[in-house]
DNA sequence: CAGGATCCAGACGTGGATCCGT
DNA sequence: ACGGATCCACGTCTGGATCCTG
């Protein structure tokens, strides 16, 4: 699929998914569904990377570029709520010194939220409605707010104690392979450490609002 | 093969190749000759590898991490010398304080020397004696004062003069996939640019002094 | 002939996320 | 339910070097 050269043509093509099931998506793209879903678990997110055109895997960049929209699926429970928590970001050993500019500010300043039924890994689960999102200012703050929280702790020297039990909306997670992976890192006092690489993870009930959240 | 466990047993296992052709220790090895050596260049230095025990692929270590020795092949002309300049190491983005501990100094404090005919790329080229080296008083200064010539120039915001044509025995060439790939440099005004990735290597000149040197 | 350009294999890192035990 | 652990795809980087023009 080519890129989608304007914002609309991204909500339309968003849009034309609801209630198409990922089976479809699957034959439409000649994508083989896995057997088990325990594996391939980003399967989801690059089959609607490729639905709408996005530039996957390309770095440091939104999913597309052009339009400046991040792209995430969101699992949804038999509520119709978010089931799970969203990746956002890795967290680099270099420490961002603000919230403006940093990458979390920067994924979450436009993001085209696919919500997914995922009760079950049935192939018939539906699309839902898609939702083009910016963030509100309540949101905006909530997010800075805890931004700032979770990197100072990372900052002053306080890494060890930052669990993912901070953060009202923004969390920080493991993000690795395994827990074996470790890599180095300068702490407060300049020394080199180890220590598993983690992320920024958005949380469900964060997600929950956002998908209430009327479009502007 | 397993890693060999004394220097004793090294070069021991290294000098039963003498004589040997690349077809010889491919079919010993259930390795498959390349038809085409123009890719594949990497090739025989990692037969030697799974010939000799060297633990393949390990970063940031010696080849043989229990006994501090590097394995380095070397290809020979028809008139028996080095045919081909010897790649050391890649030069990161930190330039290292002092050649005391520095990644070259590491890499050539202990090396076994394979050469290996080269004059064309036939499987029956033969495996010469090995020779398990360590740089002389003499040699060691000609590596350090060249180490220190060429960082320096990548210090002082020369970078971009530094041609291989500077140092007697070790010179700065490039070392990428092809010459449009560019890696982020800090430069001396703490300044980010983009610079092609380059290496150090080891001039024929002076590796043909090194295949000389009397063994210890 | 030698300085600059290039090639492959395998490890590693990053972005896509969900799994799963307490 | 949720915090910590984990899985795949794929692009990049690194270590093994030699190729290839002027």
């Amino acid at each position: 699929m080519n890129i989608p050269t304007t914002i609309t043509e991204l909500i339309q093509r968003a849009n034309a998914l609801t209630g198409l099931t990922l089976s479809d998506l699957a034959t439409q793209q000649n994508y083989t569904l896995p057997e088990n879903f325990q594996h391939h678990k980003g399967w989801v997110g690059q089959l609607l990377e490729q639905v709408l055109g996005a530039s996957a895997g390309s770095k440091a960049e939104p999913d597309f570029p052009n339009l400046g929209v991040e792209l995430k699926t969101i699992p949804l429970n038999a509520k119709g709520k978010p089931k799970e928590s969203t990746f956002v970001c890795a967290i680099s050993a270099i420490i961002e010194p603000q919230w403006q500019g940093s990458v979390v500010q920067k994924k979450l300043a436009h993001v085209l939220w696919v919500p997914i039924e995922s009760e079950s890994d049935i192939p018939e689960r539906k699309i839902h409605q898609p939702i083009l999102w910016q963030p509100t200012a309540e949101q905006l703050q909530t997010l800075e707010q805890d931004w700032q929280e979770l990197t100072d702790m990372l900052t002053f020297g306080e890494a060890d104690r930052l669990t993912a039990e901070y953060g009202e909306a923004l969390q920080v997670r493991p993000k690795a392979a395994n827990s074996r992976v470790v890599r180095e890192t300068v702490n407060s006092e300049s020394e080199i450490t180890k220590a598993i690489p983690r992320g920024f993870y958005l949380r469900p009930s964060f997600t929950e609002k956002v998908l209430q959240t009327p479009t502007p």
